[in-house]
Order: C-alpha cells, then structure tokens, then sequence
DNA sequence: TCTATATAATTAGTTAGGCTAACAAAATAT
DNA sequence: ATATTTTGTTAGCCTAACTAATTATATAGA
C-alpha cells in the first residue's frame, strides 16, 4: 500500500501528526484560555460593523463551534469581567456581546502576544516561504471542508 | 501594529485559526477515536523493531503524551480487544504492547480510510505543492518546537 | 546485605474544548 | 388566535489531555 512507502501522502500525513500537538497559540497555563483569546479577537475583529455588539450565535459561527457552546464561553468570559451580554432593543432573543474595558485590555495585550509569536514564525521561514505555507494551508482547509466525513453518533 | 494590517504574520495565523477545526482523520463519530487510531498506528509502525511490543512509555513518548494518558488509552484499547498488555520478562516493571488479531485488522481497516483520505488530499492539491506543504509544515513544527511555551500552572 | 534513590506504570482528580437533545421565550407566519 | 420558527440556554455527555501522589520494581551506594 502505497501510505507505507512514504510517500507523498504519507509524509503530509506525518507532518499532520506532528502539526497537532503544537501550542500555537502560546498560552502558557494562565490568563485568558485559547478559546478566550479566539471569542475575544472575533469580537475585536468585529466591532467596526458590530456597533451593537455581535450576536452570541454571530460568534459562534464565526467560530464554528454551536451556539450552546459559546454560551458557556460567554458566560465564563462575562464571570471574568472581559465581555458584557445586553438584550436587542429590536428583537429580545438576541443577545449582543461587546468587551469591556478590561476586554478591551486583554485583548490588546494577547495580539501583541500573538503577532509577536507569529512574527517570529515568519521571520523562522522567511516571508515568501511564510505566504506560501499560508495560502497552501488555506488549500488544505478548502480541501477539507469540502470532503468533511459528517459525525454519526451512536443512537441513545 | 502589523498584525491588524493583512501581513503575512496575520495571513498565516488566520489559516491556523481555519486549519484547527478540521478533522483530517476523517473519525466519523463512531468506531475507533482518532487517539485510539493514532496509538495502533504507532504500535503498528514498530512492530518491525519492537518484537516484544512496545513499552507503554514508548508509546507515550512516540505520541507526546504523558505515561497516564497512555495508560487510560490502552486499558480502553485492552477493552476493546485491540491490543493485549504483558510483562516485560526482564524488568517488571515495563509494560508491553501488541496488536491483537482483531487489532490487526482495525489498523489495517483505519490505514486505508487515512490512506484514502490523504491521497484525496494530494490529487487535489497536486505532488509538488503537497511535498512543499509537508516540507514547509514540517519546518513550523520545528519552530514552535525550539520555542514552545511551558505551561505555567497555577500552584494549588 | 541493607538502605536510599531512581524508574515505570497506575490511580484519582482536574481542565479544556467541544457536541446533542430538550426546553423556554420571543418573533413571525398563517 | 394558533402554529411555526428563531435565539439562546440548560443539562448531560464525550474526547483528549494534564498533574500529583502512589505502588511496585530495579539500581546504586554504603
């Protein structure tokens, strides 16, 4: 079989393996979680067209995790003092998450944390070799999430 | 700051953030975990230089997890009749590990779906560019492992 | 030979990061 | 007015790890 013979497949298939484990996102332990950091930018990123504050499910498939999912998140998030939930004036099912001022703080210090660990990644590969990683990943993930297997849990 | 303004150092991170979710063991929800596949994996690859089967600790190792974790793992795979656990007979205090019959056959059965998944992936994106991925992801792998941040917990 | 130290694995408890099913409240459609 | 849809929540569960402490065994040192 051809997986053995390393080839090809094989060897992207090892890099995968090897990929995984990694903490890309440098978190050491402390301080704000990975999926805070995620819930936090997604926010940020947002604010410009979000005068409001995004909609929880909004976040939540800008992140593609379920909105029961970010529930927990926002409600951890909202315990820690970094975002504030309020309810739509126009529709009062939605909720609007915006940061607060220690949101705000947070966020500015885990993008300079963050730019600074992949500006030293790109600075390890070199910038062409850094676009190039970047837009073959993004290949990658296209390939992915058109041949997603669906889960099928078991019947309860 | 240059990570809000499209650089390269923003472009790679933002295919990470793409890349995590996806779930390129192609698990389905049922069968064996991707965990599970990946330690029958390892065990398989080293049966050639392992005729005793492999220490548990081997195993742990080979896949960066603690010795716990392995052992959680294989008293699930032991359950499961995929693999049978025995003592060293010069040491007893080592623990070794081989592939059942049955074994056998879901590493066999789960190399080939892993097998098809990935040449899918290398017909799609072409050899060339699928070998300069590997190449180029192997060369992050060594850039977060010389500067992988240690895990700081809080003391109890 | 005996004691101290090191090693390999285990147990218990915990954390991070998800998911689904069911439900409640609010909005919209009929 | 009732039925259906939408938004978010709650509860329970799963996967995948980690650490601290412990036990059994092997090795080192006196």
């Amino acid at each position: 079989m051809t997986f053995d013979e390393n080839s090809t497949a094989q060897q992207v298939f090892q890099a995968f393996m090897r990929f995984r484990r990694l903490n890309w996102l440098n978190w050491n332990g402390t301080g704000p979680k990975p999926s805070d950091v995620r819930v936090l930018f997604c926010i940020k990123n947002h604010e410009g067209d979000h005068a409001m504050g995004m909609k929880l499910s909004e976040i939540s498939q800008c992140l593609h995790v379920s909105p029961p999912t970010m529930t927990q998140l926002i409600k951890d998030l909202e315990e820690k003092g970094l975002v504030r939930r309020t309810v739509d004036h126009s529709d009062r099912r939605i909720i609007r998450i915006r940061l607060t001022a220690h949101g705000e703080k947070t966020v500015q210090q885990a993008r300079e944390t963050v730019a600074e660990a992949f500006q030293g990644l790109v600075d390890f590969l070199g910038e062409e070799k850094s676009r190039l990683f970047s837009s073959l990943l993004s290949e990658v993930v296209e390939f992915y999430t058109e041949h997603q297997t669906q889960l099928e849990r078991e019947d309860h």
